[in-house]
DNA sequence: GCGGGCATGCGGCGGACGGCGTATTTCGCG
DNA sequence: CGCGAAATACGCCGTCCGCCGCATGCCCGC
């Protein structure tokens, strides 16, 4: 049976939220704020770590900082959860490693979706392919608009098109038009080969 | 009505092919050696070049060599033709910008297959991903295979399996095999995670 | 000689991707 | 104010990708 560990200091949701888990079968422990979280997490290595950013003292980038700042903690799956409108977080907290992040309030499907996709793919432990860019910026200088530049930014890390729009806040296709005019612009056929180009252009800037 | 530049030295075969072009509806130049080759792509500005590798004086190397150091014949797309067993200097033949190869004897599908689908791909000029690596040696130092580090050689120049199909002279299906093994080894989950292990490998060697 | 790693091949499946068309909203610049 | 570029979004469709299982042949080392 998998572990969870849910970080989240707002008692209601985090009942509700406890709830769900394990009404489909999972063992749930439960943190109520980021200090808790951490200790909980080294001691009882859950299989994956829902954690909600905001909290006082210690915040879910302090808790995802701390887990993957440690060998035994570092590849636990995890995923933020997090109130609308924090997307520009969002971003360095997946640049921290995070693995995905939902926004409450969250729909019992997406949260469960998210869960089995993560533990899904930690079965077989992943690279950690980061940080190989700081920012999105330097890849305008390519002729790409901000916005292009951002999802090249994460194509570039790996990141699949629904996830980009997770990232960013935008719809999967919305990613894929971005996507299109990326090609044109860097004379690609496919996400790889813009990968390849920003990493020239960054090697070169 | 599109405009193929074919260069082989062979005369029995040149016949063959340029009759099967023409009655396609291509129009038609032939050139009969590679300096001959490299005049008439220059004057002529073919949409496409068919280039046998094997030829007196200059080669189908240099011929592409030529047509690619000069602009207005660089973004034309070259195919070579040539003999099976050829398959080690393909791979130089692909690096210098080659855009297929077909192996003699052709059959007509293919040499067609091959031809609609280069004249599709360049109506939109792409970029050339740089030779990065001259060898896939240091790829066998993330504990790959040679032939394991041959494909994600490849891959890192943003080729599609097909594609490395065709230049390793093996099935697209086997391609994806040595891919299965490669995410499994790297720790990641596609072609662009592998393309940027590739490129860290290279970096750090 | 027998196991095990390696290379090769095939086929199927579901999902991701890439191309194309279309449309609305937003925003800056003249 | 109005134009145009950028950003957003949706849908269709065919292809490529990634995963899985299975099978064969080779060669090396124990």
């Amino acid at each position: 049976m998998k572990k969870i560990l849910l970080i989240e200091d707002e008692p209601q949701m985090r009942k509700n939220l406890a709830l769900i888990l394990k009404r489909e079968g999972f063992a749930v422990v439960v943190g109520a704020d980021g200090s808790e979280g951490i200790l909980l997490a080294k001691r009882e290595l859950p299989d994956l770590i829902l954690c909600d950013v905001m909290m006082p003292e210690v915040d879910g980038y302090g808790v995802l900082g701390a887990l993957r700042a440690e060998h035994a903690t570092e590849t636990i799956p995890f995923i933020f959860l997090t109130a609308k409108g924090d997307k520009a977080d969002i971003r360095s907290g997946m640049n921290l490693g995070a693995d995905d992040y939902l926004t409450k309030p969250v729909s019992v499907d997406d949260l469960l979706a998210a869960i089995t996709a993560r533990l899904a793919r930690s079965s077989q432990h992943r690279r950690e392919l980061r940080p190989i860019f700081e920012s999105p910026a330097p890849l305008e200088s390519l002729g790409l608009t901000p916005r292009e530049a951002e999802v090249l930014f994460w194509v570039a890390q790996g990141k699949t098109n629904a996830e980009i729009g997770t990232i960013l806040g935008a719809a999967a296709a919305t990613v894929k038009k971005h996507l299109e005019h990326i090609f044109e612009k860097l004379g690609v056929e496919n996400r790889a080969g813009a990968s390849l180009c920003a990493l020239e252009e960054l090697a070169r800037g």
